[in-house]
RNA sequence: GGAUGGGUUCCCGAGCGGCCAAAGGGAGCAGACUGUAAAUCUGCCGUCACAGACUUCGAUGGUUCGAAUCCAUCCCCAUCCA
């Protein structure tokens, strides 16, 4: 077997989705997966024993943040990022494409690339897609992203169909640039929230044979109707033997309308970051344990769930480390909020081997709202 | 007993004649969070019949068109002196 490889194993006689098998120099991942987000080369809150404990089979990190902390050459030096972190099952980088939509304020977008003024230290430093593969490969994830142009919402179709071309360039010049073969690059789609961008963008891209796909610059401020749209009109234009990884988004609710759209992966930050801000998910909805409603509730977040958080220890008592900011409160919710995430992904896959997704979504939401 | 500095809305604390229901914190309550500049951010936070009215700044009484702010007396608190 090669090193990577995207095993297609059945699509669900119900809705289309499909299960499959994704193989990396780190081991295999399930899918379709949703894939934690740890930034900074740490999933916040978590060690990889707790990551290990929840089921992640692969976590992201980001470019842009390693670059400028602790720098790529470090990490390098270090064996790359699964030793340095201490991570040994599967890792994507991000590119610093969401860097260029997220802190559009402070950097210069431009045919060659973007300069950036680093968040940290106000310093300038210029990002090409060469500049990125060069990082990546530094880094050494399983999966590395290409440089992308992630365009705000709202944005006009010509700023769209700019944004879209240039993505697709440098997409080339990521293509030529990467080396390294124990590392899967994959490409971006773009397109704004215009459906002939999206199909244009997904045949050029297929043309440039990529071993995966990402689909970028979704979730990010639109309706959601607008991307489930988006997702309709692009997946028959997508290389079926290929993943597709719908970038950002992985609320509840979207995981399960994604995967029954033909996505195969998600990231989201989430699942860490709501925790963080005392925030649970449960398949009865979101729950916010600092709300004063928990203070005497000495019940688990979710009844049924297997994660560490809910096998010992109660809202009342979570809320109060919430409440008291302490850093045990933080770690508890995100142990849960994971779990609970890569729980319903098990739960999917299961649906999905069973041809039964659509009655697993009704059931879903036969419980309340799930986000 | 004397001297000095204080007593402000749940707490700390600013204000020192009108622009004060009273800055700013904290606490409390609620909301937001989707390729992480987030253990962050936002709103509410005297009462009500709520674009207005009413009651508050230790207590009481005064000065003034008008006082949390000035004066008098009293009650507390802190420090120092006897």
């Amino acid at each position: 077997m090669a090193l990577f490889e995207y095993e297609l194993i059945k699509e669900c006689k119900q809705s289309g989705a499909r299960l499959g098998r994704l193989h990396t120099p780190h081991g295999f991942i399930d899918t379709p997966c949703y894939m934690p987000v740890g930034t900074q080369a740490t999933v916040k809150a978590m060690t990889p024993q707790d990551l290990y404990g929840v089921g992640a089979s692969i976590i992201l990190a980001n470019t842009y943040h390693l670059y400028m902390r602790p720098g790529h050459r470090l990490v390098e030096e270090a064996g790359g990022l699964h030793s340095f972190m201490a991570f040994d099952r599967p890792i994507l980088t991000d590119s610093g494409g969401f860097q260029v939509f997220s802190l559009a304020g402070i950097n210069k977008i431009q045919e060659d690339g973007v300069q950036f003024c680093s968040h940290i230290d106000g310093s300038k430093h210029f990002f090409t897609p060469e500049s990125v593969m060069e990082i990546e490969q530094a880094l050494g994830a399983d999966i590395a992203m290409c440089f992308d142009e992630c365009a705000p919402y709202p944005c006009d179709y010509e700023y769209a169909v700019a944004a879209m071309n240039r993505t697709h360039r440098w997409a080339k010049r990521c293509k030529s640039a990467h080396t390294r073969s124990d590392q899967a690059l994959f490409g971006i789609v773009q397109g704004g929230v215009f459906k002939d961008l999206r199909i244009e963008s997904a045949k050029t891209l297929a043309d440039m044979d990529f071993p995966g796909y990402g689909i970028g610059g979704l979730s990010v401020g639109e309706p959601k109707e607008f991307m489930y749209d988006m997702l309709e009109a692009l997946m028959p234009h997508m290389p079926q033997y290929k993943p597709r990884y719908l970038m950002g988004v992985g609320s509840p609710d979207c995981l399960i309308e994604g995967v029954i759209r033909g996505v195969d992966m998600f990231d989201c930050v989430l699942q860490t970051r709501a925790a963080r801000n005392g925030l649970a998910l449960t398949r009865e909805g979101r729950k916010m344990l600092r709300n004063a409603q928990f203070e005497r509730d000495f019940t688990p977040i979710e009844e049924d769930c297997d994660c560490y958080a809910c096998r010992n220890f109660t809202r009342g008592y979570i809320r109060h480390l919430i409440k008291a900011k302490e850093i045990l409160g933080a770690h508890l919710i995100t142990v849960h909020n994971l779990r609970f995430s890569l729980r319903l992904m098990e739960d999917i896959r299961k649906a999905i081997l069973e041809d039964r997704l659509l009655d697993f979504r009704r059931e879903l939401y036969g419980k309340g709202r799930l986000w």
